[in-house]
DNA sequence: AACTTTTACAACCGCATCATT
DNA sequence: AAATGATGCGGTTGTAAAAGT
């Protein structure tokens, strides 16, 4: 079944492509269309082998090729199916017109893959990471400036979309008021150990964290979808897709089995992209689309956790209006994440979500 | 200004898959 | 069924440009 690769031949060029064959490959392909790419080059006038022109006509010669910047919009989409799909990079550039796979590629290795490392966010399995972040800081910021974590300060300024980070805030929130000794000891073990992963104290046992979802209604801010830049049916089409090979990749934690104040912690500490934004704060927080289901685990699969990407988008893909323009910076897209956020209603039962 | 380092991206390579013989 | 060829895919590399010192 082996063969040997086309470019072992003599004689062929290799490395990259001049004007001159661009345009030879481009006026070849106008006048007979992009087949058989191994008699084309030879056909075209070209000293390249045929898999050199494809790469070259599909990844940068194409008319219908996008150029330029990605728009908040693709950016966003590429990290919810990334998340879904993993690096399957053509499955990808099919959701996004105009892309290659490998324009989303080197994207996601160069821009994209760095900001959710900066954040705190695996980009492998999209979930948070402790020892990716300076988590002493953070920890030590909270300690000095109150007594204990101030949850609802948390959630306000990182905000939450996905619906088990919701219910780690008000696991935290419980815990908090209970047992805020063994909270503050373990922040304070964390504070010293300095962003060491899986660091739990052996006193804070998921049976202590699990909780009491009688105080629930106290956590009254929080964040949660309300838009996406996909829609569901996209997303559930994809997801059918990468499903058998990644469903690792979309779950957090299963928190009924294996709660642990490092978990806690890290969702809360490590999710600032984590914001799913309205610019209309009177938005109903729980949207048609959204399905807080059992979180139990891969079983109770729900739809909105492979949504819980970071910084999803105010505006669907397919919007006529832009929420931002494409022009807008990674920093100001980073920061664009931390304005935007809402309460929740007094009469909303944060039950129904746990 | 010169040099070094980092970033971005085009292009290559090897393997997998599918179609054909 | 096996061999071969064509194409597609994803990981990796090479290099020009930009940024930093």
């Amino acid at each position: 079944m082996g063969r040997t690769p086309c470019c072992d031949k003599n004689g062929l060029k290799k490395g990259p492509w001049t004007p001159e064959e661009d345009l030879k490959l481009t006026n070849y392909i106008q006048s007979h269309g992009p087949a058989n790419w191994h008699t084309l080059p030879k056909n075209a006038g070209l000293q390249r082998c045929g898999k050199s022109c494809r790469l070259r006509w599909t990844n940068y010669l194409r008319p219908d090729i996008k150029r330029g910047r990605f728009s908040f919009e693709e950016e966003e989409t590429i990290i919810q199916l990334h998340s879904i799909l993993g690096n399957k990079w053509s499955a990808i550039a099919a959701r996004l017109p105009g892309r290659t796979d490998n324009e989303i590629k080197n994207y996601w290795n160069t821009h994209i893959r760095k900001r959710l490392l900066k954040n705190g966010i695996d980009p492998v399995t999209h979930a948070p990471r402790l020892d990716f972040l300076d988590l002493s800081s953070i920890l030590s910021s909270t300690l000095c400036n109150q007594s204990l974590l101030n949850v609802s300060n948390l959630l306000g300024t990182q905000a939450l979309l996905n619906p088990e980070l919701l219910r780690l805030a008000h696991t935290l929130l419980s815990l908090k008021q209970e047992n805020p000794e063994i909270l503050l000891q373990y922040l304070q073990q964390s504070q010293l150990c300095d962003s060491q992963q899986n660091l739990v104290p052996s006193q804070l046992q998921p049976s202590q964290l699990q909780d009491p979802i009688q105080s629930a209604s106290t956590c009254t801010t929080s964040t949660i979808p309300c838009t996406s830049v996909l829609s569901q049916t996209e997303l559930m089409q994809a997801a059918g897709e990468g499903f058998s090979s990644n469903m690792t990749n979309f779950s957090y934690p299963n928190f009924q089995e294996n709660l642990t104040a490092s978990t806690l912690i890290n969702a809360f500490v490590s999710q600032p992209n984590y914001v799913h934004c309205s610019p209309n704060p009177t938005v109903p927080l729980v949207s048609e689309n959204s399905n807080f289901q059992s979180l139990g685990g891969s079983h109770n699969f729900s739809f909105d956790s492979v949504r819980s990407t970071p910084i999803s988008s105010p505006t669907p893909l397919n919007s006529s209006s832009t929420f931002i323009n494409s022009s807008s910076t990674d920093d100001e897209r980073e920061s664009f994440s931390s304005l935007l956020k809402f309460e929740i209603p007094e009469s909303l039962d944060i039950n129904d979500f746990l």
